[in-house]
DNA sequence: TGAGGCTATGTCACATCTGACATATATTCC
DNA sequence: GGAATATATGTCAGATGTGACATAGCCTCA
């Protein structure tokens, strides 16, 4: 399992260096980064389907477009605050946010 | 309604100055403070649920006590990060934590 | 070709969050 | 009474996240 679900990470940028760092995690901290990409990628098709560009979603979000870039790419240097605020400033609701918590996304396409 | 909910925002610490600094959060910053709340709130639950302390769940968490009653008060401190970060340490599954952002909590008792 | 819109990625000064600590209150036991 | 345990609240130096900016890669249209 590890090396596909790592190389996700990585490519995310989860400055994941080592097997042994990936092993480091903390259940808690790894379900988080899980629950952060399920939530990066509900704000991207949530911004797609209002029409917005990321430019114009940061402009609501009063960010920045490499800002929500990042948090669509689930970049590890966003918080989820910012994420769950981005959703819904892209018009998501509470709903749209449990539904997209209670789906677990499917790790890389193989 | 406003001055109802206010009070629960001020109570939770969430320095709420004035009516009009209040009325300045944007939907979507509002929107979460309700959110951290929901969370807030099911991380105590699971937390008791599971019969530990506050200081064992900061143990579990690599955190402090303080910072968990802060996170389970709804501190306006306390990132989303580490309210589900907490919650998975006491845990909770996703399915818990979709659950608990689905049901809007009431908002105090009137 | 090139101009214009959208997205990705790196950097940085500044803002916010963090764990740790001190301390207060409440409750339960002896 | 007082010892032990649980929780609440304030503070702070150091860690982490932030918006802004620069810049690059893609497309599309003329």
């Amino acid at each position: 399992m590890d090396a596909k679900k790592r190389r996700m990470l990585e490519a995310a940028g989860w400055h994941v260096g080592s097997t042994a760092e990936f092993l480091d995690l903390t259940p808690e901290e790894s379900a988080l980064i899980d629950l952060k990409l399920s939530l990066g990628h509900l704000v991207r098709t949530t911004r797609q389907r209002a029409k917005l560009s990321q430019h114009g979603l940061a402009d609501r979000l009063h960010s920045s477009q490499s800002r929500v870039a990042k948090l669509e790419a689930g970049d590890a240097t966003v918080s989820l605050d910012l994420i769950v605020k981005a959703a819904f400033a892209a018009g998501a609701k509470r709903t749209d946010v449990a539904n997209a918590i209670r789906k677990k996304r499917r790790v890389a396409a193989g």
